[in-house]
RNA sequence: GGCGAGAUAGCAAAAUGGUUAUGCAGCGGAUUGCAAAUCCGCCUAUCCCAGUUCGAUUCUGGGUCUCGCCUCCA
């Protein structure tokens, strides 16, 4: 039995869908203005895995992960570049699927595009204000009525009293209250044609809220099973999604819809202990660590954290994660591929790895103790040599979306620039082995330092040597 | 200030009211011409103070420290 820890009651609970065998999932992807950091990766690949387990565990599922595609600062940086919103906006999505695909994270099943919703915002802001908790402002503007909504802070766990007492929101005199948030911002003359839409309330754009409750009620229906995003979508973000998505079907029934059964949230990416983020320039882009690190690597890095944990970047970090997987590569490499073994079999599960992979996995996706398994069967792989084993190893860690490649292409892949070519490599291991031929070893380990010094380490088995990169 | 999460060996990171986490690093042995890889064995641990308990790293209370949210954020 699947559990997972619901922020909404901050336990962890057993996974029951809304619909027997089917699972609807939204996740808040990206705004994209700039390229991903590792802090979108990590959501990315999180989800990707809770994705992929959910339906190696026998169900269908429904994958959504937006993308925000109007907000002020893509109206900023466009006009910045002077291109439109449309050409910076499509430039950073196909980066962004570059860098996802990199990652090995499979493709959501629909990924929306918020300006390709905005009757449906319209629709639901309409039903807002008929249900008495939207107005519009003096501004234009039209808000969301907070304390109209009984139960906002549910999620985050804060009050209204709380959350006044803290207040630092700037006050804008048309909101009727401080932590009235928008939905509909009123078009400002400035502004280019292509961020304005007609409404009701005068042309204008929606609120970032707005956006995911639209998209979610759209493509999953008004109650759906799991919610996730990023921890720092808890609050404001989240909580106003189930106001805004809770409160337009206050009419259709005398109790409240619930919108959402469970809500996810993942860690962050830290480096030296601070969240890392674009405010903060902390960050690193998934492209320009993928130049120094492989791209498995950086998934197996997330991967061996806990989803809900902070996860410390560093180099030191990722070079531990590259000699541990590694490790694994290795336990694979000698043993040929059955393919008959591998892809598109399914795994096991009354097999004893297998069995406390899955219990792992069921126990709140607990990917670390699920790789803990997967180096146990590396070791099992190494001392019996079972191609059984080996194809046990290559099937559980498919499901992470992990140990996929030819381990010969893992373990002599990343050549820098300027690094010998793989002829170059051949031809010393030639002349090595004919210097061992003759005894002649001082030659011999002149030519193995030589490779290791240029980051090839040399590795003489029953079979003949074969290579790796350092 | 309010609310929340956390503190595990040299580093990273799980779990657990008593009994091997796991990976990297280190040490000893096997193997190897010597290495590397691999195997076998070993070494380092549960922030501090009380309490509950036969027994606490785990539960309870207090403290210290770290991080996050309360403004856009994955």
């Amino acid at each position: 039995m699947l559990k997972i820890y619901n922020t909404l009651t901050r336990d962890k609970q057993d996974f029951k869908p809304i619909t027997p065998n089917s699972v609807r999932m939204y996740v808040c992807g990206m705004t994209v203005y700039d390229y991903c950091h590792l802090g979108h990766a990590r959501v990315m690949v999180v989800f990707d895995m809770v994705y992929r387990w959910l339906k190696a565990s026998g169900y269908d599922v429904t994958y959504v992960r937006n993308i925000t595609d109007i907000d002020d600062k893509i109206i900023r940086r466009a006009a910045e570049n002077k291109e439109s919103i449309h050409a910076l906006t499509q430039r950073f999505i196909d980066a962004m699927h570059e860098d996802a695909d990199a990652l090995g994270v499979q493709h959501p099943d629909h990924e929306p595009r918020a300006t390709q919703f905005v009757p449906q915002m319209l629709e639901m802001i309409a039903q807002l204000e008929q249900n008495g908790l939207a107005y519009q402002a003096a501004d234009g503007d039209v808000n969301y009525a907070v304390r109209k909504f009984d139960g906002y802070g549910k999620l985050s766990g804060k009050s209204l009293e709380d959350l006044r007492a803290g207040e630092r929101v700037e006050v804008t005199s048309s909101k009727n209250d401080p932590l009235d948030f928008v939905l509909w911002k009123h078009a400002k003359d400035s502004e280019a044609d292509e961020v304005k839409w007609d409404s009701p309330w005068g042309k204008g754009r929606p609120g970032w809220h707005i956006e995911c409750s639209a998209m979610g009620s759209k493509l999953l229906g008004k109650h759906f099973d799991i919610h996730g995003g990023g921890a720092d979508l808890q609050f404001p973000h989240h909580e106003n999604e189930i106001a805004q998505s809770e409160g337009a079907q206050l009419h259709e029934k005398g109790s409240r819809g619930q919108y959402v059964n469970y809500w996810m949230h993942n860690g962050f990416v830290r480096v030296d202990e601070e969240k890392m983020s674009k405010s903060l320039g902390n960050f690193f882009t998934i492209r320009e660590v993928l130049k120094k690190y492989d791209a498995e690597v950086v998934r197996f890095f997330i991967l061996r954290a806990h989803y809900r944990s902070p996860l410390n970047y560093s180099d030191a970090h990722l070079d531990d994660a590259k000699g541990a997987l590694t490790r694994l590569y290795t336990a694979l490499k000698s043993l040929p591929v059955r393919p008959e073994l591998v892809e598109g079999e399914r795994v096991d599960w009354s097999e004893p790895y297998a069995q406390r992979f899955k219990d792992a996995m069921d126990d709140d996706f607990n990917t670390p103790e699920a790789v803990a398994v997967l180096f146990d069967l590396a070791n099992e792989v190494n001392r019996s040599q079972s191609p059984e084993a080996a194809a046990q190893l290559r099937a559980l860690a498919g499901v992470l979306g992990l140990l996929q490649r030819d381990p010969q292409a893992f373990l002599q892949g990343g050549a820098g620039e300027g690094g010998l070519d793989d002829a170059a490599i051949a031809a010393q291991i030639e002349a090595r082995i004919a210097a061992k031929k003759a005894r002649d070893f001082a030659e011999a380990d002149r030519i193995r330092k030589e490779l290791l010094e240029a980051g090839i380490v040399l590795e003489d088995g029953a079979a003949g040597t074969t290579w790796r990169r350092a």
